[in-house]
RNA sequence: GCCGGUGUAGCUCAGUUGGCAGAGCAACUGAUUCGUAAUCAGUAGGUCGGUGGUUCGAGUCCACUCACCGGCACCA
């Protein structure tokens, strides 16, 4: 059995278990007559659910706290109880526990257990497996911090009551509580939305709208940067380009099955009506396109296609519509209007699997580029028990099985590990997701490649196989870069806002000494603007020390110092983002660097 | 969508028990031309998120609403 301290066995996972239930028994204190949901120990911590009979605030916190301290200083025992099952149902039924009686009879009824376990501490009791801390003496008083409250579904089921769930920290000592709360506030630092704002990328305005982001110039040249590099990577590949609209006739997702399984994920239809010149009224309705996958299928489905032109890669950098929930909306990790570096690959079911490695393989080298490694991969499947079945997936078993048996036995094949999500399938068919986790904790899926089976045969799509008979492709939906809005949060909080040079709005910053310099810094600015790299001048009625502060603050990864000794010389001297050591080089060593670092896309700039 | 919290200048934030809306930074103007993280002086900047209400009087109290934040649910 193994010790880790995050295992039900090791210490830690027991005081953080333990310290729920203290939380709980001062919370029950605090807010007479409140019933208890879950309280499970998590990654740096624990949380506990109540329905509460007085709402509780973070200004309750101290108090909480300080209650939590007393409990603790007691150094009440924790006894393990296991009564029978009818027991144990009157108990928390005296106890008025609705939740925990309706948990208990689900676990008699799946496990056929024939008692239930409690822990009693001091007045507090709870029906719970454990394990716990014999004493609350076990537990340092020091080590542990309130975090927040939030709501969450009993359950976690939207059907469900709202509980109300206080999170906390707690470690084994007061110092990996300080260190987890210090990294908590460093990464705040790098917060996407914090770092948009201070670098000046993007921005949102009420009047256009919720989750509809506006690229400011400097915001834009991130996304234009690698949506070149994904041109290039794809071009590479044999994929080609194709534009299409943002909007369809409603009755195009009819047909797809959007409608049926994706519309709460839609604008709703915007109805146009045209009077012909002979008075009838014409009424069509369309909507904004939450996938490019339909547009391209038509283009697929525009004529006859063989065998031969399979695997047949269309590409688009398109802008889709998504009515995401109002309380999902966030910054740029979800927004309403996506930017998708998306390509459909059409092919036979023999050649999926050469698609799928293609695709991963580009993948691959796309995390290298960036330097992303902090990412797993996660096998979405068809959960044929979710009870939301056919409202989520097109509802064809055997489609299910072939499909997912590619994917699986392809990931067996690479060797690639990876976390098994039953539920977690697109509507139309199984898919391999990369999920990444936010600065703050959070768990968001990237990159996706979709096998898609079910849309091509509604659409009627089809070749002529090298048997002279129709066959309907099977599509690959892929998006290597997530939707650049995720990517560009992504990257964000990746780099701490300072971007490699390739990547950087502005790449190189001239910071003359006096103004006496002005004529050789301009020099240099247009002629590395003339080799299309994104330089600037400093502003010249600040110091130097101001001007080297404010590029400084901004992350420019490149300055250029110029003053008496350069313009005499013909040189820079180059001032590098975070690194101490400066070197003056002849100005064309330096241009000759940095075209090679940007053509090349390094992470680091290697000084000549 | 749900639970809770928060909205004051471009940003960060003050604003007593209801009584004339403030600071720092940024911006703008002028002076300064300076060798590595903030030069000096001045000017301008606000329907206190919005709407309605209570009041002699509302940034402050009440109702509704919008947006944002932390979560849950949903998802790229």
């Amino acid at each position: 059995m193994s010790d880790a301290p995050d295992s039900p066995a090791g210490p830690l996972y027991r005081i953080r278990h333990s310290l729920a239930h203290v939380m709980a028994q001062a919370v029950l204190e605090m807010r007479e007559g409140s019933t208890l949901g879950f309280g499970p120990p998590i990654a740096d911590g624990f949380y506990y659910d109540f329905i509460l009979s007085e709402p509780l605030t973070e200004r309750d916190f101290p108090d909480l706290e300080r209650r939590m301290r007393r409990i603790l200083k007691k150094g009440q025992r924790f006894y393990r109880e296991e009564v029978p099952v009818d027991e144990g149902y009157r108990r928390l039924e005296e106890m008025g526990e609705p939740y925990k009686r309706e948990y208990a009879e689900e676990l008699v009824g799946k496990k056929g257990l024939e008692s239930l376990t409690f822990y009693r501490s001091g007045p507090f009791l709870d029906m719970c497996d454990g394990p716990h801390v014999d004493t609350a003496k076990e537990i340092p008083r020091d080590a542990f911090r309130l975090r927040s409250v939030a709501g969450a579904y009993w359950r976690g089921d939207a059907k469900n009551v709202m509980m109300t769930r206080v999170y906390a920290w707690a470690f084994a000592d007061k110092q990996a509580l300080d260190e987890a709360v210090r990294a908590y506030e460093l990464a705040q630092e790098r917060d996407h939305k914090r770092l948009g704002r201070e670098l000046d990328l993007f921005t949102f305005d009420d009047s256009v709208g919720r989750g509809l982001p506006l690229w400011m110039p400097n915001g834009t040249v991130i996304r234009d940067e690698i949506e070149k590099l994904a041109v290039e990577l794809e071009f590479r590949a044999g994929y080609q380009r194709v534009a299409t609209p943002h909007i369809a006739k409603s009755s195009l997702y009819d047909q797809t099955g959007h409608l049926d399984h994706y519309r709460d994920s839609m604008y709703p239809p915007m109805e146009v009506v045209e009077e012909t010149p002979e008075g009838e009224t014409v009424r069509e309705t369309y909507m904004l396109k939450p996938m490019n996958c339909p547009h391209h299928h038509k283009i697929f489905a525009s004529r006859l296609r063989s065998y031969r032109e399979l695997p047949l890669r269309l590409a688009e950098y398109g802008e889709v519509y998504r009515w995401e929930a109002s309380g999902a909306v966030s910054g740029l990790l979800r927004v309403r209007m996506l930017s998708m570096n998306d390509a459909h690959i059409y092919c036979t079911e023999a050649q999926t699997q050469d698609v799928f490695r293609e695709v991963i393989s580009q993948y691959d080298e796309a995390y290298r580029i960036l330097g992303l490694s902090n990412y797993y991969i996660r096998f979405s499947r068809w959960d044929p028990e979710d009870p939301k079945g056919r409202e989520k997936y097109v509802d064809a078993p055997e489609d299910w099985r072939r499909s997912e048996r590619i994917i699986a036995d392809l990931l067996e094949e690479m060797g690639v590990d990876y976390v098994d999500a039953p539920g977690e399938a697109a509507f139309y068919g199984p898919k391999i997701d990369v999920q990444f986790q936010t600065v703050t904790g959070r768990d968001e899926s990237l990159s996706t490649v979709q096998l898609d089976f079910a849309v091509p045969p509604r659409l009627g799509l089809s070749y002529i196989g090298e048997d002279g008979a129709e066959h309907v492709p099977y599509c690959v939906h892929r998006a290597p870069f997530s939707t650049h809005e995720r990517f560009v949060a992504l990257l964000l909080e990746h780099f701490g806002g300072a971007f490699p040079t390739w990547l950087a709005p502005v790449q190189v910053q001239v910071i003359t000494v006096s103004e006496h310099f002005h004529e050789y810094a301009t020099g240099i600015v247009s002629r590395l603007r003339e080799k299309f790299v994104r330089a600037e001048l400093a502003s010249e009625s600040d110091t130097v020390s101001k001007k080297i502060r404010d590029a400084t603050t901004r992350k420019i990864p490149n300055l250029l110092v110029v003053g008496e000794r350069e313009s005499a010389a013909g040189t820079v001297t180059l001032r590098r983002h975070g690194v101490k050591a400066q070197a003056t080089m002849p100005l064309e060593v330096f241009e000759a660097a940095l075209l090679d670092t940007i053509a090349r896309r390094t992470l680091e700039f290697v000084m000549p």
